[in-house]
DNA sequence: AATGAGATTGACCGAAGCGGTTTATGGAGG
DNA sequence: CCTCCATAAACCGCTTCGGTCAATCTCATT
């Protein structure tokens, strides 16, 4: 790719990445049309070939850049050093947030990408898996104490549960468009609130 | 439409749907190939223009046929007779894998009409709105009794939490490929056993 | 065996869209 | 005035699309 595109203005970068992300997102790899991407990021299709030798380097570069990002951000919140399980979900959430403020579509893209299948970008793509941190994986890391929750508790089951219900809700309101973020992130804190009022074992 | 499509033989009649809420699920309206939904159901694209005047008649008569077998399978299982919320999610569940069993893409095809945008659809789309029966609506209809359940609890956030925990489990199974739908049902009403443990009250 | 009607298809059409290239433009710096 | 280079428009060859149509195939009836 062209080492000019990052002298580019950071809103123009940002642009062409967020128009790939979006239209990579709904579509196919093989429907997805270049020309939308630049319409949505306001160049000519022409310049962003300019950029990008061609539609598979653009892609797999948007691939690389969402590694990066997850990565600098997930560090930034402290994901990596939390050892409380509500905490980590906590700061986990405002990662996901602030990427979604830069990127919406980042997301919906990475889970397009994961289940692509055309053979022109999947093999790179199966290439490059151990980069996913999801609640699952975390959730397991975190070796719980059990005495701090509530008495009889299935804990593997509440993890799974846990699991889904970010999954669900976040997957709703990524497809609900008007994505208010701040509404979301309160929303969810109410969440992460409730849990611990139900899972947590009551001090009395 | 050609009348002449339901003197098909069931099993027939029942791959056109399926390759039309395959194809009709994972791409836009304008990106999804009529060839691609014959193919799918073994049969020539000359064969389904016989059946169907055109695309637009071909995929609103699938939106039509959705709403008449969710409608009917919901009334097959008693679903809108039960008044315990827990039996509610139980038979509302066992009726969802059995639509997912007759036409897996059924579930996804919906969602993306929903939000299809294409102005030749949208609009005949967004004028049957009224018969969407998901977890939230109902939750919200069946005027639960506090004493029921713990002490203290937050019974609406325990139904959007029930809500969202049911579209996450349901969205990774459906994207997940390869969906085993008796380990499907029997994880879900583990779930359900799981809930009613931490939400109920106890009685000692 | 011949017929005829309906089921089914392959070939075809014009239009549109695709990835990618080439040429033209326009403006800043010397 | 010239050079460079970011940028865009026009273009190219090719594929794919929705939809049509004429030709076949099937098979019950004569």
């Amino acid at each position: 790719m062209n080492e000019k595109f990052f002298s580019l203005p950071q809103e123009k970068q940002q642009a062409i990445l967020n128009g790939g992300y979006r239209v990579f997102s709904q579509n196919s790899y093989r429907k997805s049309p270049v020309s939308e991407i630049a319409a949505e990021a306001g160049i000519s299709k022409s310049l962003l070939f300019h950029y990008f030798r061609n539609k598979k380097e653009l892609y797999l570069y948007l691939w690389e850049h969402c590694a990066e990002i997850t990565i600098q951000t997930l560090r930034q919140y402290g994901c990596y050093e939390k050892s409380d399980l509500f905490e980590t979900m906590c700061s986990g959430l405002k990662a996901k947030v602030q990427i979604m403020r830069q990127y919406p579509y980042l997301g919906a893209f990475v889970l397009k990408a994961y289940y692509e299948q055309d053979p022109e970008i999947a093999p790179a793509i199966q290439a490059s898996y151990q980069k996913h941190v999801d609640f699952k994986t975390n959730a397991a890391l975190l070796k719980l104490d059990p005495s701090r929750f509530r008495e009889g508790l299935d804990l593997q089951m509440m993890c799974r549960e846990m699991y889904w219900a970010s999954v669900g809700y976040l997957w709703e309101n990524i497809q609900g468009r008007e994505l208010d973020l701040d509404q979301m992130e309160q929303n969810f804190t109410e969440l992460i609130e409730f849990w611990k009022e139900i899972y947590l074992r009551k001090e009395e």
